[in-house]
DNA sequence: ATATCCATACAGACCTGTCTGTTTATTATA
DNA sequence: TATAATAAACAGACAGGTCTGTATGGATAT
């Protein structure tokens, strides 16, 4: 425990300006000088805290989810608030992450793909947040269409992938409403 | 054009190998070193056929598009001999493709996250690549199931890409068969 | 005899990570 | 309250390696 400042200043800020140049860039592309520069703090400053940068990888990864998980809660409640039950908050959630700037589909999704074997800490979180992510999808299913919905869950899930990345590849968020409207037919199945 | 082979030998070398290694390791990871080592070919051999890396990525995903229509065709051609309409077909390869030892998912989504904008020319190739595999699959879809199944074609090519994405973070083929399964009750619906 | 290819060295930039020493700010002690 | 000790951050040079891309010269084959 430091003595100094608790949750120290500089920490935060090469966490924070990491997390913002590997999602908008590629973590490869960002090179640790990139960070330090950015985010005003020296180079020993930054292997104090992290003793490489495959591990600093990790931990901005770990802020990433907290940041969007609080993204997407916030978002959410913002729909609910205007009446929708909680899966069509969370579409239009996930179009309003769409339709962000700087929308550069799912970080983890991007990290798998160019980090692969070199990173197995990393890729391994990737794959833990995604099923994380799945649960927390399947419990929203449950909650506004009841238990017998879960069975569709999985295909719902995939249907939210799927519209992460094509929300990249075709540059807008048309995907949002799209694999709305089909999980709603997958719902409406199943009762 | 060359007078001695036409096709050069050592530039389909090239192309192969850094396909190969561009997919299985990503390609920012694999430096120009690394491709002329096991493409037993000189630097300036490579040099003298793609002026750039950049230029190497592009010709490398134009191979990779090519390669994976014949793959895919190919296996559906095998399934469709076995009594499956096409859209069937279609999903028994995918699922064949996702159980390839060696799958990492979708090599033009890989190449759009860690390119980002560093390579224009690949990562519009990538945008193109994406519009012409949904063209692809919607006439397939068409195909086996009606001209009114149209109308959900775009769900389906979501279902598509969210499969191809689960099967990389869950390392296994699963997501094919509920991907299926729903594109057959979306389907059902519009008849 | 012309073009391709091979082998290798090289330039210059960039990469991660280390080292040294200075500054700043908080904490402990006199 | 004044001073010493401690810890964190800063600045910047540096090592060793890798990257892309170029240059040179010789081998091979049509």
């Amino acid at each position: 425990m430091s003595k100094t400042q608790r949750p120290s200043n500089a920490r935060k800020r090469i966490v924070e300006t990491a997390e913002k140049l590997f999602y908008s860039e590629g973590i490869r592309a960002v090179g640790i000088d990139r960070v330090i520069a950015e985010a005003w703090v020296a180079k020993m400053t930054l292997y104090n805290h992290f003793p490489s940068k495959d591990d600093l990888v990790v931990e901005v990864l770990k802020y990433r989810e907290e940041q969007f998980n609080l993204y997407l809660r916030q978002r959410m409640l913002e729909h609910q608030s205007q009446g929708l039950n909680s899966l069509k908050a969370f579409f239009a959630a996930l179009k309003d992450w769409f339709q962000c700037s700087d929308y550069r589909g799912c970080a983890f999704l991007n990290a798998l793909a160019e980090l692969a074997d070199s990173n197995p800490t990393a890729t391994d979180f990737c794959s833990d947040h995604k099923r994380r992510f799945k649960e927390q999808l399947t419990e929203i299913i449950i909650e506004s269409a009841g238990t017998q919905a879960a069975a569709v869950a999985p295909a719902i899930c995939i249907l939210v992938e799927g519209a992460i990345v094509t929300a990249v590849s075709e540059g807008n968020a048309d995907a949002a409403g799209i694999a709305e409207q089909a999980a709603e037919i997958l719902i409406s199945q199943t009762k």
